[in-house]
RNA sequence: GUCCCCAUCGUCUAGCGGUUAGGACACUGCCUUUUCAAGGCAGUAACCAGAGUUCGAUUCUCUGUGGGGACGCCA
């Protein structure tokens, strides 16, 4: 019976949710998809210092926001609870308990200052900065004096002195020479929580705290970022300590800015709260970042026609650990952008709209925000469709509403001389009485009329057709003229026409 | 500094001893379009360096160089 897979994105609640978290979670997300199984977040505020309850929503609402959710978490409960390492005190100190038992940690008395004092000393003369050992000879009696005395300890593993050696999904063989690893704390001294004074440990650290849960919860494997590779000899030691069973390691590479270094808010980090925000869609996102550090194996045949634009379940069913990347990638503003211009057309219009909706409402030009309260949620749907085609990002289309929304707007100076001359007039002045003589305007009639005013005009080309873009529209570029008029309707297009012929042609 | 990882067009990448080194974004040109885009077609552009192994290295080995990561009572 094959094992049910069982993945974790494990975030530290200290900020939003950035690019490259998000990919973490998609790679993981996809992963559980493709193989039928769960995807587990895990909050890790083990950092109390800078982990809040609010970065902790924000953290949360970046994940929904995404379209992503998980079978179990912190919001979804599941078999495995708590899914918030702050909740699992008690889990932690009896695991310290075992280790401290079998003398494979001993309290540490050694304050943070000595030790970042020595560390300093350490990489002044070259050295890799271990722990020196101070603790690790202290008798239990002695420790328990200490302790009893009100000095307060962590607890700090006894790193064995051997070679260990990760099988790692993307990586092979990764090597980490015996004594490369001093003892490390697994938990912090304890603080006056009640809790922690209770229990008799401070918080665990991350090494520890993550074996334990992962372990606990079920995890088959482990999909996370490069910057966890060193750690990894850490947690190799823990789970040998508790004679567990490995998951299977996966070490993506990072995602780099544009200078090539690590992303930060200089060099285009963003959360992903703000690629929304400035009118990405979550679609053109996720599909852009799964490309980023990773490719599918076999040559693909995507429903899109394009080899790297895939719906969802495509992602899901090409993705696998070979095609994770070794080398960090750099994340290309771009690309993203073109994805999202892709995902503006291909996208169901009702879809590209609802998404659209709130750049609508909290525009900044008065006459979007006043137009949208007066239509329905149909014709804001069909106005998005007409729309998107021309735009990248969700962001412009409000600006590019102010041809439906105006009826009478100033034109530009070459718009204006376009409209003069003895054409011109002739043009708008058979335009209007056509227009006027028709019931309904659709896209046909439209073009019917178009070509029985040039006839009768006597004007072909640019001097029939740029007077009526600019007289029906108010812009001399935009979507497609027989595709606007429709959603304005006879009467106002009407209004328009007059309006400029008494403006620049009486 | 030490340890770990990595290295193909500007960027994301395919390649797993013999290829005209393929694709995507960007860029350039052409076509299409009675606007602007989009779209179609074509083009420019890469194997970090040096040794070795081999009949033959982009591919395997070593060294150097460059980049990234870790070395925390951060994760």
């Amino acid at each position: 019976m094959a094992e049910i897979v069982r993945v974790r994105y494990a975030p530290s609640p200290t900020g939003h949710l950035h690019v490259g978290g998000v990919r973490t979670l998609l790679f993981n997300s996809l992963f559980a998809k493709k193989h039928g199984g769960k995807l587990i977040l895990r909050i890790e505020n083990t950092d109390q210092q800078r982990s809040t309850p609010e970065h902790e929503q924000t953290l949360l609402q970046d994940v929904i926001s995404l379209g992503i959710t998980p079978d179990e978490g912190p919001d979804q409960g599941g078999a495995f609870a708590p899914y918030r390492q702050s909740d699992r005190m008690k889990i932690y100190a009896d695991h310290v308990q075992m280790l401290l038992d079998q003398n494979l940690a001993y309290p540490c008395f050694c304050s943070a200052e000595t030790i970042s004092a020595k560390r300093e000393a350490a990489l002044k003369l070259s050295r890799t900065p271990l722990y020196d050992g101070t603790c690790a000879k202290l008798s239990k009696e002695e420790s328990s004096n200490r302790i009893k005395s009100g000095e307060r300890a962590g607890i700090r593993f006894r790193a064995p002195n051997i070679d260990f050696v990760l099988k790692d999904e993307v990586r092979g063989s990764v090597e980490f020479k015996a004594g490369s690893v001093g003892d490390f704390l697994i938990t912090r001294s304890p603080q006056s929580s009640e809790e922690e004074v209770a229990l008799g440990i401070g918080m665990p650290t991350y090494n520890f705290a993550c074996v334990v849960d992962d372990h606990l919860m079920g995890m088959t494997h482990i999909i996370r970022g490069e910057d966890h590779l060193s750690n990894t000899a850490r947690q190799l030691m823990i789970y040998d300590a508790f004679h567990w069973d490995l998951p299977k390691f996966a070490h993506t590479a990072m995602v780099l800015g544009s200078d090539r270094q690590k992303l930060s808010k200089r060099n285009g980090d963003a959360g992903a709260h703000d690629y929304l925000a400035q009118g990405y869609l979550k679609e053109a996102l996720l599909n852009f970042l799964a490309f980023l550090g990773w490719h599918p194996g076999s040559t693909l045949t995507p429903r899109s026609g394009h080899p790297e634009i895939l719906t969802p379940e495509e992602l899901a069913a090409a993705f696998d650990l070979d095609g994770l990347q070794k080398a960090p990638a750099v994340f290309d503003l771009e690309k993203l952008r073109w994805m999202n211009a892709q995902y503006m057309r291909l996208l169901p219009a009702e879809r590209v709209a609802e998404a659209a909706r709130s750049f609508f409402e909290n525009s900044e030009i008065e006459s979007v925000r006043l137009g949208m309260k007066l239509i329905t949620s149909e014709w804001f749907v069909r106005m998005v469709d007409l729309l998107r085609m021309d735009h990248t990002l969700l962001s412009e289309l409000p600006l590019a509403s102010r041809i439906l929304f105006e009826d009478s707007p100033a034109l530009d100076e070459a718009s204006k001389q376009a409209l003069l001359g003895p054409e011109s007039k002739a043009v708008l002045i058979a335009l209007e009485a056509a227009i006027d003589a028709v019931p309904e305007l659709t896209s046909e009639v439209f073009l019917g009329i178009q070509k029985q005013v040039g006839v009768s005009a006597q004007v072909k080309g640019k001097q029939l057709f740029m007077p009526i873009r600019i007289a029906t529209t108010g812009a001399s570029h935009g979507p497609e003229v027989k595709n606007i008029v429709p959603l304005l309707g006879k009467s106002r297009v009407l209004k328009r026409i007059r309006h400029t012929r008494e403006q620049f042609q009486s």
